[in-house]
DNA sequence: ATAATTGCAAAGCGTTTGCACCCTG
DNA sequence: CAGGGTGCAAACGCTTTGCAATTAT
């Protein structure tokens, strides 16, 4: 089964094996505006001809999170959300009204946290960053 | 019931009353050295021989953090966990080593944010940001 | 052929809710 | 006395898991 060359060899490349189905929730994934819950892909995926299963889906996201394919955000209780990123440290702007996410590039904030962390003795290895607001869309 | 005086007045200021369970809910998350679920603090009260149900403290911790009185942190997926913090705008230092947490003060990256998102058209209004690394105890 | 993957349905968990009782104001 | 607060247990919604059938290499 061919069709999807890049997508197919990207997760080849990453060990995992490229079924029918965890192409088929990549796609959707690549295709939703902003991040999605495993059910919002199984639900999009059964509007139209696709036959995967729900537990698959959480499977596979879960391997693909794994395997940093994609990223798992935490923005809502409850429930996990999943988005399929750039390459690199990034972090997203999510907006308010829309919901949409975009990726912010070029964090430089690593100094600033080294300092700011310094006084308390803290190390500061990683950090996570989501900024809310108003995308240009929704702004206007 | 006195006994608790402070406690008792903060929650009175914000329009909620302070009944005994909320009080030893309050009381059981100071008491907590990282932030804790709804779980942890229905468990810490039984441990004592106090008297609540897991849904007051369910319920307590909501009402509270619509009030701004603990802050609702979203590390962990699938549960919420709540902490008792200081006043004003700050983050968190979180050790991934013991999982205790400290309030870090003196945040000045929103010029930062500021300038970093208008090439996106986007209006920043707020952020949350966590930090991960060794505190000064987990670093020796 | 062999081992991984999938689907279904049942089980698991954290959380919420209905309702009668209790307590506070 | 009136109305919010509480406890219990049942209901919920998201996620995970057991197991037999299916598919990929």
């Amino acid at each position: 089964m061919p069709a999807d060359e890049p997508t197919a060899s990207r997760l080849a490349k990453a060990g995992v094996r490229p079924t029918q189905q965890r192409l088929l929730v990549l796609h959707a994934l690549a295709e939703e505006p902003h991040d999605a819950t495993a059910q919002d892909i199984y639900a999009r995926l059964r509007e139209g001809e696709a036959r995967v299963g729900l537990a698959t889906v959480y499977r596979t996201l879960a391997l693909l999170s794994e395997r940093g394919i994609v990223h798992e955000l935490a923005h809502r209780a409850g429930e996990t959300c999943y988005r399929l990123c750039g390459p690199g440290h990034h972090h997203h702007l999510v907006c308010s009204s829309c919901h949409g996410v975009e990726e912010l590039r070029g964090c430089d904030i690593d100094p600033w946290l080294a300092r700011a962390s310094r006084p308390h003795g803290f190390l500061a290895r990683s950090h996570t960053l989501e900024v809310y607001g108003l995308c240009a869309k929704c702004a206007a």
